[in-house]
DNA sequence: TAAGATTGATGGTTCAATCTTC
DNA sequence: GAAGATTGAACCATCAATCTTA
């Protein structure tokens, strides 16, 4: 078998960018339904809730979600509001805050990563058998390497 | 070897909801700088571009793409302003409409698509070996699969 | 001064309600 | 009545400009 041809490479990237906006969809869908809450907003949930502490500098949260840092102060002045999350100088840093997680964000997350879990990832993991899913492993994070290296791909 | 750990789905599922988010920022700033038009805009106008005539039903788009019909609806009414696109009436259905890409629609298409397979396209599937591009083509088609079959994800 | 963060305006998406035509 | 489409409000993301503090 030779290289894959243009055509493939063309079905294969067409695949791609629907799999990418329909996952999104789904995620988003899920999200709302089960915590009322986008799916961006608890993307920052979940950071926290796996961090040391519970507890993230504004800053890093931005470089790990590759998120702009304005959106990450407009989501985090959201979820404070709504009490999910509180707002706390941190020592060190030119104008350092951090974002801690609450106990009210902690049973947010809760609600929504249980649904999340058995109704989006286990499927969609599941169409695939042992061997495909190894592959996939492989293949995901070669393709996010790639990403992540791209110019422009990062903070802005 | 058996099967996949559950550490290894979960950074399996990690991969696959970080590669996502970056594909979907790295199109968007694309179609921005590129054609000043956002990417869920440019897909609907490759998706007239491809089509035979060069107009499709606001239906049908909609179906294709996994829009919301209230999304194409905007959507049009910008392109049309913006002289992108052309509304229709078109007999047949109850209250059927087909939009039509001009001739301006067409060179937003070319200006947007050449980079975009040059810069984000080739770049990433070039991350992937012969072998590897087979894989991620049948694992890419399956993933699509499920995610279209999926209650809820598709048009609200 | 520069790193870190905020603000306000603008544009896109969603949802619910409504309208139009067969 | 129902399929197809539109509208307006609310929310989220982005960009540029601005502010704050070590």
């Amino acid at each position: 078998m030779g290289a894959p041809s243009d055509r493939d490479r063309t079905a294969i990237w067409r695949d791609l960018v629907m799999a990418t906006h329909l996952l999104d969809t789904a995620l988003e869908r899920q999200s709302q339904r089960d915590g009322q809450i986008s799916h961006g907003h608890f993307k920052i949930l979940v950071l926290l809730a796996e961090a040391p502490g519970r507890a993230v500098s504004l800053k890093s949260i931005a470089d790990t979600l590759r998120f702009s840092i304005s959106r990450i102060s407009h989501a985090v002045s959201v979820l404070e509001r709504e009490g999910l999350v509180e707002r706390r100088a941190v020592q060190g840093g030119r104008r350092a805050f951090e974002a801690l997680l609450t106990a009210d964000g902690r049973d947010k997350v809760r609600d929504v990563i249980g649904p999340q879990r058995r109704e989006i990832r286990d499927p969609l993991l599941g169409a695939l058998d042992d061997d495909d899913l190894r592959d996939f492993g492989r293949i995901a994070a070669r393709l996010v390497a790639q990403l992540e290296e791209q110019p422009g791909a990062g903070t802005p």
